[in-house]
DNA sequence: GGGGCATTTTCTGTATACAATGCCGGTATG
DNA sequence: CATACCGGCATTGTATACAGAAAATGCCCC
């Protein structure tokens, strides 16, 4: 027990500012996605009550939040842990984006004001320049923030809100399933040139580029059938770093 | 206060068996698809509690359920209602399940094992027979029935995770949105026409049936932007039959 | 008679205590 | 040596108490 993340997850709790719910599921799915909390990484209340200061009750409601977003597995009288989302699963939601976020971007295209266009060119841009210096993790924000806005901007806001809940849970499976010695996924200018499909107003080119772009992403990924090591792990229940 | 819904909802709740947050929910939910529960209606969490005999905990985490699944609107420090999808909600809530159960019913051409086919040609007899003598309750729930059935076959979990979700939200606007004079929103032999194709393999015509089965269905509806009975209704918080 | 303010009431937010359950060890036994 | 059983421990499930926010009520003044 009392491993690393204790303090990756406090960070800044002290400093008066009332913790709720949100926050820590906010804290606890940035982990994740950072790789800090594997998969099977368990996540008891009490623990995670005393860490951010708060009862049960309020650990409670961030960890069934973060369940109906499917970052941790909450089983009846049992532990939540992180969950390890299996191969399979992954195509699945690889494949269900393609078709969500296909189509948002079409619904999308010609109908972005100056401001939302130029809102997507910056986070474009400060991906590529976060990915040309090596910082990974800035990379990894301005990419899913990109994504993020498609989302909220939506016209469609139920199939925004679909979009916002796989990007996540692609994000998750793309961190866990990077091929190991691949130091980022980036590809090369290629949320540059969606957003100036969606400026243009050519929806059909969008929603191929974001259906190529997935593609690519998905494919970097290393998704081969071997003996999970994934598996295993949660199965024999081990906690990390022990 | 005290109004019909108390004795709707109690039903079978005494008889030993303990309750859950699941059969609480299970039981509103219910009660909102078959409009025993007004959109606006106030759930108060300890009125619940008595009703079902349990602490507001498990009203709660009903609750909290219910909200996910946007049956219900929960907003911090105020009471839980049930609630009102927008005339433009429920436009937006129609096209993403045309994409979502078009995707799901082409991938599921072809491949549906002969018992699962038999079941959805029960559900679609059973509704039509239903529709036939008029039980439009139970033609409801056979034809909920049928498309629930297609959600959980679907190949991709994924997408079928969302269809569930997207045939309750359709089928709660529905019942909010029914031109009054209509009896039923049965649509002629459809579903069988459908569950053929999908025997057959044909999953471009499946995709077809079901694009048109739902805007045939929303077409049914009455989405004039008149002046909002609901709106008005939610907006000026009354609670309803008082 | 109507609008605004204070009070009261109702309801949710959080913490905590106790019950119930599952997990993990040791131990005995075939 | 493997396996089944059993008891203690860790952790969740549920109920309840108290604090705080919002809404409903009533009152006063205009």
């Amino acid at each position: 027990m009392s491993q690393a993340w204790h303090e990756e997850l406090q960070a800044d709790v002290r400093s008066g500012a009332r913790v709720g719910d949100r926050d820590i599921a906010d804290k606890v799915r940035r982990a994740v996605l950072m790789q800090r909390l594997p998969p099977g990484t368990k996540l008891p209340e009490v623990t995670l009550g005393e860490v951010f200061g708060v009862s049960r009750s309020v650990v409670r409601k961030a960890l069934t939040r973060l369940a109906s977003e499917h970052v941790v597995d909450q089983r009846p009288n049992q532990v939540a842990r992180v969950r390890a989302p299996s191969i399979e699963e992954t195509r699945e939601t690889f494949a269900a984006r393609r078709l969500v976020e296909g189509e948002v971007v079409a619904l999308l295209a010609g109908r972005l004001s100056a401001e939302t266009l130029d809102a997507l060119r910056l986070q474009a841009n400060e991906e590529t320049e976060a990915h040309r210096r090596g910082d990974e993790p800035a990379r990894i924000e301005h990419s899913l923030n990109l994504h993020h806005l498609l989302a909220e901007h939506s016209p469609n806001r139920v199939l925004g809100g679909m979009l916002t809940d796989l990007v996540l849970r692609t994000s998750i499976v793309v961190a866990l399933y990077k091929r190991s010695g691949l130091s980022s996924c980036y590809q090369e200018a290629q949320h540059e040139r969606l957003v100036e499909l969606l400026a243009a107003g050519e929806a059909d080119a969008a929603r191929g580029a974001i259906h190529d772009h997935l593609l690519g992403l998905e494919a970097l990924l290393d998704l081969s059938p071997r003996e999970s090591r994934i598996d295993l792990k949660s199965i024999l229940g081990q906690s990390p770093a022990t």
